[in-house]
RNA sequence: GGGUCCAUAGUUCAGUUUGGAUAGAAUGGCUGCCUGCGGAGCAGUUGGUCGAGGGUUCAAAUCCCCCUGGUCCCA
């Protein structure tokens, strides 16, 4: 949009000056400059000269500026120019400032025209987004939270964009951790359904099974050799077992997906790991690792007996156990090969739901089934898997034996992110003992961890409370709704406005705040826009934005004139905090605007129509911002 | 012991990739602004030797070296 244009003539600016005094130098910068007083764009060449030219950079900024008036009487745009003056700054900088008018007037129409050509980034590349790929042996926690919202708003990016992407969620339902509750209903006779009938059945397993269990290791040898066999039985197909554990797997998976879809994500795929080994997948890509000597099997030491992979620069890491059974990364392998599409697809697939958002989740099956028409899942040109940080080197291992396979390896990618400890303050309400003020990582095992449905609960209360303080006309099913969405936007907004690569401290008081840089102060400012135009009456809007001159409204339209380079960084980048950023940004100016600019007021019909044509852009674009981050606009709240 | 990432206001964080003008938000504390287009807002104020030291540079929170403290992964 125009603000890229301005951008390129403040360029050609530069280069006609520079040719003019026969001067070369390719690597300035222009960038916008600290304070707005300076103007809306700054280049630095002036400071890059000085050795070369034996002058101070205020002199050279200013020999620069004098081919000016040159450029621009050569020119003779037909449209007009993107700059309205240059100027030598003492500090050595050249200001550019902008041309409001022409800006204005093009960035309000098209937002108003609904021109979306800027979104085209993707041109239909096929992406794999893999995320939650929680163990469905537990409810989901914050941290699994921070995984969801992540993958979630990459895909919505990328979707948004352009891209053809497929959402994975990959269900290791043959693992430890799934013996481990098997043991639980076996052996310990825990009941199938949880005595307290409103804990939901993955709780159960989670909080109560699965922790009890791991303390009773430390005490009973003979449960960790319960365990054992059980994973065997898993991974051979043992009728009994394996029909009793998918029984149990998929009772939590869907209270899983339930809390999920509760935060506005959704999935293509299940690809379900105890299928991954039936199909023979496993089994195959064993046997190209075991005869082109990728792994070997260890002949003496203390993994004797297993078949392991020697990396280049991340040590020895077993693939199979010396009992014969895959280890976690084991099966990955596999996975990744399917992804890039070095590996041809091997399954079936069934339509296991349809979602909230009425698309259809699928999930792998084998054996006998009946073909039916679906989607082509694999192979995609990108393929993202979205893991925290701990795992980063088992990533780059499986990276690593990808290589082994195929020149695609560069286009199987960890998105890496940090983990989610709690707050001192956290733990000690949860009766942990914390030292020196430290923030604490999660367990599920020790059962250590905020469970995510509570927070969102939690929100919601509060959001309602807001509510009916603010706006009793809201009622019934509008006020369950509107307070639904907002504790979602809490939720949402506050894992993704960060630096992804960093930890978050989660704090429970703080996180239930609603105030300030948050997803409701967002939502806030659109339904404010709605009220506006709802009360306006103009009907349409000529989006002819000239008259207006106040520094306020430029400031506005500047910001919505850099939106399609904001959407365009954090798309290459794959950072959603830019665009976080971005819209917190434009609802503060809209705030601004709001509270020292008569809108419906203004007596004089020019101006206030073309500030109502301005909020309009504002809600148009605010709309495009939250539905990309997974927040629903409220009109009211 | 090997590797990794991190350290900025009382607190939580931007800014570091690509060095640049007086280091920014939010929150907390204090103080103003609603018969007015919705106060989940706006404005003001308080608060920082950018972990320590050295180097490169006209210019360092940002690049390099070293130290301290911490995180995670591996052994």
């Amino acid at each position: 949009m125009s603000f890229k244009k301005f951008i390129g003539e403040a360029n050609e600016v530069i280069k006609f000056a520079l040719e003019k005094l026969d001067i070369r130098n390719e690597s300035y910068s222009i960038t916008e400059p600290a304070k707005e007083d300076f103007g809306d764009l700054s280049c630095n060449v002036a400071f890059l000269l000085t050795k070369e030219l034996q002058k101070s950079p205020y002199e050279i900024a200013s020999m620069l500026v004098e081919q000016y008036p040159n450029y621009s009487e050569g020119k003779q745009l037909e449209s007009g120019s993107y700059i309205s003056s240059v100027i030598a700054h003492e500090s050595g900088y050249i200001n550019f400032k902008a041309n409001f008018s022409l800006i204005g007037k093009e960035i309000i129409s098209s937002i108003l025209e609904n021109d979306l050509s800027y979104l085209d980034i993707g041109k239909q590349r096929k992406v794999i987004v893999e995320h939650t790929s929680v163990n469905p042996n537990k409810a989901l926690h914050v941290g699994h939270l921070r995984n969801v919202v992540i993958g979630d708003t990459l895909y919505r990016i990328l979707k948004k964009t352009n891209h053809d992407v497929t959402v994975l969620n990959y269900v290791d339902d043959s693992g430890l951790q799934v013996a481990d509750i098997l043991v639980g209903f076996l052996y310990l006779k825990f009941p199938i359904t949880p005595p307290d009938k409103n804990i939901k059945f993955a709780r159960y397993c989670g909080n109560d099974i699965y922790v009890k269990v791991n303390e009773l290791y430390e005490k009973d040898q003979s449960l960790v050799e319960k365990r054992k066999s059980l994973l065997k039985k898993l991974e051979s197909g043992d009728p009994e077992v394996s029909s009793f554990a998918s029984e149990i797997t998929s009772k939590v998976l869907k209270d899983q997906l339930a809390t999920c879809w509760r935060i506005r994500a959704r999935y293509d795929l299940l690809n379900l790991e105890s299928h991954i080994i039936n199909s023979y997948l496993w089994k195959k890509t064993f046997e190209i690792l075991r005869d082109e000597k990728i792994v070997k099997k260890e002949t003496k030491g203390e993994n004797i007996g297993c078949w392991i992979f020697e990396s280049v620069d991340e040590g020895t890491k077993i693939i199979v156990r010396s009992d014969n059974t895959a280890t976690y990364i084991a099966k990955d392998i596999p996975y990744a090969l399917l992804k890039v599409g070095t590996i041809e697809d091997p399954f079936k697939y069934r339509l296991f739901m349809k979602q909230w958002d009425d698309t259809d989740l699928w999930v792998t099956t084998i054996g006998d089934s009946i073909n039916v028409t679906h989607p082509i899942f694999f192979p995609a040109e990108y393929s993202i898997t979205v893991i925290d940080s701990r795992q980063t080197r088992l990533q780059k291992i499986i990276k690593e034996i990808l290589g082994k396979f195929t020149s695609k390896s560069n286009k199987y990618l960890h998105f890496a992110y940090g983990p989610v400890l709690l707050s001192s303050r956290t733990s000690k309400s949860l009766g942990i003992n914390v030292e020196n003020e430290k923030s604490v990582q999660m367990s599920g095992r020790k059962g250590i961890y905020v469970d995510a449905d509570f927070v969102l609960d939690t929100l919601y209360s509060k959001a309602k409370e807001e509510i009916i303080k603010r706006n009793p006309e809201i009622t019934g099913d509008d006020l369950e709704k509107t307070s639904e969405e907002i504790a979602i936007s809490a939720m949402r907004y506050s894992l993704i406005k960060n630096d992804l690569e960093k930890e978050i401290k989660f704090d429970m008081i703080d996180s239930l705040s609603l105030d300030g840089n948050s997803g409701p102060y967002l939502q806030y400012a659109y339904a404010r826009c709605c009220r506006l135009i709802e009360k306006s009456s103009a009907k349409s809007f000529h989006g002819n934005v000239t008259c207006l001159s106040n520094r306020i409204e430029y400031r506005i339209i500047k910001h919505l004139s850099k939106f399609a380079i904001i959407l365009e960084d954090t798309t290459k980048n794959m950072e959603p905090k830019l665009i976080a950023q971005y819209a917190y940004e434009l609802a503060t100016m809209f705030n601004l605007f709001y509270e020292k600019l008569p809108i419906l007021k203004e007596s004089n019909a020019e101006i206030s129509n073309a500030r109502i044509s301005l909020v309009e852009a504002i809600r148009l674009i605010l709309k495009m911002n939250l539905s990309i981050v997974g927040i629903t606009p409220l009109e009211r709240m």
